[in-house]
DNA sequence: TTCTAGTTTATAATAATTCTAAAGTAAAAA
DNA sequence: TTTTTACTTTAGAATTATTATAAACTAGAA
């Protein structure tokens, strides 16, 4: 298992450690595979693997407060609920409409030749590409 | 102004001509630019132009159809609101975050030199790129 | 015309998320 | 260590986008 300062995600994220967000960033972060969630997946892995309570609006202001700090990063995809993501590196997705599953992809799997230039008085901040999947 | 069967949309999407559809597609589909728009949106332009009431249920329901009959596409944007694109041939986008404004990217703009397999099992069924903007 | 199946509409229901205000807790100050 | 203060958690209410419902309406076939 990967050993995280979780003290430290907490404070650089503006976040005191309490026993709920102590809990909710070993979850995040102590793992070695990168983790695709929304709030409510999350809620119930919370729910199963801990002893303490965890308040909805409590996932959700911790999730957004590491997100907004980097830890976390937020994925495009359509649908109701909101994807999480624990990769924050510049990657990309497979997404699998049928099983709502996403895959990451490394950067380097991914070659792009041409792109066109950002319209008038924009930049370029990020190129994200999605795969969507079928049977 | 670009000539479009209206009675033809409708019809090829299971609909009846009404008052309220066939302002819709007019709106739609009478026009040279692609169109990104939400429910709201839509709903904006169509009271402001027309004579007639539209409730929400009606536009909802109205491009839901025309989405599945494959007069319009859904475009993957994070955030609450569906985004649906008159431009349904393959295609990409431009999103600049600060504005939610989509703009197209003919296909022929974004050349990929290499990409991953598909995982076990599954095939892919297209390829979106997506260009975020900043200022 | 008359009839029937499909439509519109206002309103209720749902689902994800955010807000709120009271009770609880971490950590700084005394 | 106690007190104090500012931050947290929590349950439940509010909000927002969307979908469902059921009664009144209408296009088009008979």
């Amino acid at each position: 298992m990967k050993k995280v300062d979780i003290l430290k995600k907490l404070r650089s994220s503006g976040l005191r450690p309490t026993k709920q967000r102590v809990e909710i960033a070993k979850f995040l972060f102590e793992r070695d595979k990168t983790f695709h969630f929304t709030v409510e997946s999350l809620e119930n892995h919370l729910t199963k693997k801990s002893t303490c309570k965890f308040a909805l609006a409590t996932i959700y202001n911790t999730v957004h407060a590491f997100k907004k700090a980097g830890h976390l990063s937020e994925v495009d995809v359509r649908g109701k609920k909101t994807y999480f993501d624990t990769n924050i590196t510049n990657h990309h997705h497979f997404y699998d409409s049928e099983t709502s599953e996403l895959i990451d992809i490394d950067e380097s799997e991914v070659v792009i030749q041409k792109i066109p230039k950002a319209p008038n008085g924009k930049k370029i901040k990020n190129v994200e590409v999605f795969i969507n999947l079928k049977n």
